[in-house]
Parts: structure tokens; sequence; C-alpha cells
DNA sequence: AATTTATGTCGTATGTTTGCGTCATAAAAC
DNA sequence: GTTTTATGACGCAAACATACGACATAAATT
């Protein structure tokens, strides 16, 4: 038994894997972060959070390797932001399928 | 250890709650179906799925239990379909969460 | 050179999700 | 009234996610 989501389509697989990085709060939250202050702070984001440095760590490495964040390092610290171009992708796959309501004509339930 | 999902704002949660719902293909693919197939489909759905009937059924429970899907009993069959109200809750939400990009105005990185 | 600081990596415990077979239920057909 | 059919509920195993302490690394400061 393991995951069978690789029989789905390229697209319903692709739009899962962006709902998953949103499916934690802390997640949600570094994107915020990251938005707001234009100035790319670094560990500071695991002061804002009610999460130890470690767990925070590990969320900004999975929105790292889907590349919706991107980071530089500046010495002892390292900079991190979004990146505009893979959270521009991601939006259209969301509007894409949250659009699907306006084909319904009627419901019958 | 245990969830600490609750200490983050209100509307992190919510968002990371409808984000987990679309964080499988299966379940994608089932509203995908819905919307399409205005007849409302019962068990149909399994079929349509590379998914045994039982989890298809455990995604569907899921789906309804966030209210985003209805379904009304009729004789044997059930008719499934949408639930719009909740979809267009659902949508502002992403929405909302999806604009913050335009906050953005120097990337630093 | 030793210490401090910012950060990542590893290991591990616990919790959650996924997937399915089997059983239960209840309407419909016979 | 027995059988068939459509469905949900239960229980379990495997996989995955979450959370964090302890350790490692490497730049900056002393």
């Amino acid at each position: 038994m393991y995951a069978k989501t690789t029989e789905f389509e390229e697209q319903q697989q692709q739009l899962a894997k962006y709902a998953k990085l949103l499916s934690h709060p802390a997640r949600i939250a570094i994107i915020q972060l990251l938005a707001h202050k234009q100035t790319c702070i670094s560990g500071d984001i695991a002061n804002e959070l009610p999460l130890s440095r470690t767990t925070v760590s590990q969320h900004l490495q999975e929105l790292k390797n889907a590349d919706l964040v991107k980071g530089t390092i500046d010495g002892l610290t390292i900079c991190y932001c979004l990146n505009l171009v893979e959270f521009e992708k991601m939006k259209h796959f969301f509007e894409q399928f949250l659009a699907i309501n306006s084909q319904i004509t009627n419901q019958c339930c």
C-alpha cells in the first residue's frame, strides 16, 4: 500500500502539491510574513511563530524545495523571500480550479 | 507533542483547512467530477477514479464533513453535489490569500 | 585561537492520512 | 421473505507529517 497519487491527472497532482504546501498554518504564516516584511528576514521568522526554530526551519525547507521561497546567504544570516514567479504559477493553478463553480448551472440537491 | 495549529491566527487555520481538503488529487478529481456531471452521480464516482470504492467513500466523507459536498439519499443510491455556498467561501479565502503578492514592491533576493 | 551567533541536519517520538478488505444496513428486486 | 445492490462504518497496516532536542558547521566577534 502506498501513495496512488501518480495515477491522477498531471494537473490534479500539481494542484494537490501546491495545496499541500498551504495545508499547514505555519507555512501560510511564513509566506504572509515574507510578503509583508520585504526586508527578507531570516531566523527572525522563528521568533514570530509559536514553534521551535527547528520546526520552522523544516517548514521553510519544504517551501524552498517547492521553489516557492528562495534564500540567499549573507554572511551569518540567510535572507529569505518569496519566489514571485513560482507564486504566480501557483496562483494560476488555484484560480483555474476555483473557477469551475461557474460551470454549474443547475443544482440537483 | 501534538498539533500546534491552534496557536496560529483563525484566518490562517481556516485557509490551511481548505488547502488540506485540496491536498489530495482524489478529492480534487471528485470536486471536478461533481462540477462537470451535473447529474449528481453517486457511486459512479468510484468507477471514474483509480481507487477502491471504500477509499473514495472516505474522501467523499471528508469533503462532506467540511460541508463542501452534500448528498441526498434517493432510494438505494445517494446523490452528491457541490455545496456552492461553501465553495464560494473557500474561493474567497484562497483569493484573498493569493493576492498578497501584489504587496511586494521590491524583492531583495 | 576561542567564543558567540545563525543556521542547518539528524534522530526520534508521536500523530495523521491513505488505502483497502470485511462487515453492517437498508432499499429494491425477485 | 430472500437475494441483490448501493452504500457507509470499522479496523488495521503502511506511509507520511509534525515537532523538537541535540549535534554540526561555519561566519563573525572577541
